[in-house]
RNA sequence: CGGGAUGUAGCGCAGCUUGGUAGCGCGUCUGGUUCGGGACCAGAAGGCCGCAGGUUCGAAUCCUGUCAUCCCGACCA
């Protein structure tokens, strides 16, 4: 391609909307442009890069032994209503209405339909199992679309779904996907981790989420120094394991005023005892019954981790005004010693010694509180988010935290799905079974974002090669230069037929100017035909990640480039 | 949904307090001189000042409403 014709308008300043990096770089490197929020349009360079994904996933995918398909995005209501799910969407789903008022939701993601395109022809075992995917927009009513691409209401996803006779077979299924998850996010050149998740509201089930890996991301991922073991914070256990202060002698129980101290950090700091040996309580509602909930003041909650413990369907933390009337004092005051609730304590609280807490009184506390001797009875379990420095599950070594971006997840569905709309099949015996689905996803859009955020520096963006919109840009330091410009075309069109894919720099600017362009869209091989080495044969060849120029003979770039590129 | 901020040329911004019919830098176009890390000179095009009402002889500027965008929050007392 010929930069002189290639659409990529690229920005000198950086606009005013873009706050994260990768939605500052795309803007600026003439690779989208928004439509509205959380919407955008992909522009050439773009396009090339996420085609370059798509094609990765679709590879690999079909390797599986996955056969690709599209879906519509305009899905029927009752569609969703008989998973229910037209209801628990919620505000998130986009919905609309054709002439004769009939309802509408535009794909947020494509369980219900899959399973009813399957069940309508799958009748019997021979059927599976059956792997189908998909690459498509998704829709998704974001309450604060943002981050530019890594978070946006219109974005691409690959989507595959699985069905299978039994749990055996998904569990293979799902090891399959897990490698060729494993083989997509290698081929991307990006630092990635795949982690244990949280399998959400449907519970019992396994999930892994793929990580990638960079200071802006939205997840925390905790993973063992010794073993290799890694998990979302989210759904990370935590060791059940006693502190070093749990055998101290039992002080007598007292209470202490503590006026308008309200947060863990000022009745530390106002009685001098250190933030872990307070006990945090909390008010909860589990489908509208109050509970209390404990853990050390240097702690939180994974709500997550308790909403599966106690079993519920909603989980909101109660207000101050509803805490003034069921226990009597206000946040900040409240405490578990002669409460008349369930108390769902974190496994730490129980070795916690002449510990603090509130007094359900306001402006009072109750210093020297031992569990088993002052406190009401409480059910525990492990209820607080991990964090770094905690042991390792698995092997108590320290584990350490990162933040990463979740571009992927495989999910065991089991039966939702095929119970709710009835996805049945017989077996080799003539027994009617229901199907068993697992689901698993890639985040396309996003991940070509995640691709920036991992790899850019101050001239611009760094594309790993395997995703590179074009990987190489010849550059003629003057196009007026009959000598520079032949030699830059002999070697750009020799490229091409070496099936490389190159951009040929003729526009009648600066040298400055293609260089800068060529920094900021992210090329990764550069080739420079200026005056200086021309004279003795030769061209510049840099490598966008690298600091050094080498000098390479011109006869030999071309094979010098694809050497490179192989590697 | 709550809080904060911003909407003026393609991009970045000034002007608004104290109303008088819009400006700067970059980019774009023309001509010329340049030519190895975002050149210089001369000239030019480009704006219903987010939108709708109102006040006024007169509104980018004041008032009301509305829309859009961005940030923070919407859970740890």
């Amino acid at each position: 391609m010929k930069a002189s014709q290639l659409f990529f308008p690229t920005l000198r300043e950086v606009p005013s909307e873009a706050e994260v990096i990768s939605h500052q770089l795309l803007l600026r490197a003439g690779f989208i442009r928004k439509a509205s929020g959380g919407v955008y349009s992909y522009l050439p360079l773009a396009y090339r890069v996420l085609k370059k994904i798509m094609n990765i996933i679709r590879e690999e995918m079909d390797n599986s032994g996955g056969q690709e398909i599209m879906m519509p995005i305009i899905q029927p209501k009752e569609l969703w209503e008989q998973s229910g799910r037209w209801e628990l969407y919620g505000d998130e789903m986009f919905r609309l209405s054709d002439r004769h008022d009939r309802f509408f939701a535009l794909g947020p993601t494509h369980e219900e339909m899959i399973t009813t395109i399957v069940k309508n022809d799958i009748h019997s075992y021979r059927g599976l199992p059956l792997l189908l995917y998909q690459i498509q927009n998704k829709y998704r009513d974001e309450i604060r679309p943002r981050f530019g691409l890594m978070r946006g209401r219109e974005f691409i996803m690959k989507d595959a779904y699985s069905f299978d006779i039994d749990g055996g077979g998904l569990e293979s299924m799902y090891q399959v996907m897990m490698q060729t998850y494993n083989r997509i996010f290698a081929r991307f050149k990006l630092k990635f981790r795949m982690v244990e998740a949280d399998s959400g509201a449907i519970g019992g089930n396994e999930s892994h989420e793929f990580m990638v890996l960079a200071e802006s991301g939205e997840n925390e991922i905790v993973y063992c120094s010794a073993c290799d073991y890694a998990a979302n914070v989210e759904k990370a256990e935590a060791a059940d394991i006693a502190l070093e202060f749990c055998n101290e002698e039992e002080l007598p129980l007292e209470k202490m005023s503590t006026p308008n101290k309200r947060t863990i950090e000022e009745v530390s700091k106002f009685l001098n005892v250190k933030e872990n040996r307070i006990i945090k309580s909390l008010l909860y509602f589990a489908d509208s019954n109050p509970i209390m909930v404990l853990c050390r003041g240097d702690r939180d909650i994974n709500e997550i981790k308790l909403k599966n413990v106690v079993g519920s369907k909603e989980l909101t933390l109660a207000d101050d005004g509803t805490a003034n009337q069921i226990l009597g004092a206000s946040f900040g005051s409240l405490g578990p010693k002669d409460v008349n609730l369930p108390i769902y304590a974190d496994l730490e609280v129980k070795y916690m010694q002449n510990a603090v807490c509130g007094a359900n009184e306001n402006g009072y506390h109750l210093i020297n509180v031992n569990q088993k001797r002052d406190l009401s009875d409480m059910f525990f379990a492990d209820l607080r988010n991990v964090a770094a420095g905690d042991q390792c599950p698995n092997c108590s070594q320290n584990l350490f935290s990162i933040r990463g971006i979740e571009v992927g997840q495989i999910f065991k569905l089991g039966l939702k799905y095929s119970e709710a709309l009835d996805a049945n099949f017989l077996d080799s015996e003539g027994n009617t079974r229901h199907m068993i689905m697992g689901c698993y996803g890639i985040g396309v859009s996003r991940t070509m974002a995640a691709a920036v955020e991992q790899n850019y520096d101050d001239d611009g963006i760094i594309w790993p090669l395997s995703i590179a919109p074009y990987q190489a840009i010849v550059i003629p330091v003057n196009v007026k230069n009959e000598e520079q410009m032949q030699t830059a075309v002999l070697i750009y069109e020799e490229l091409l037929v070496l099936g490389i894919e190159a951009i040929l720099d003729d526009r009648d600017e600066r040298a400055g100017v293609k260089f800068k362009d060529a920094d900021l869209i992210g090329i990764p091989l550069r080739i420079t035909i200026g005056p200086k080495s021309l004279q003795s044969n030769q061209a510049e060849l840099k490598v966008r990640w690298e600091k050094e120029i080498s000098l390479v003979p011109i006869a030999g770039i071309v094979e010098k480039v694809k050497t490179i590129l192989e590697t």
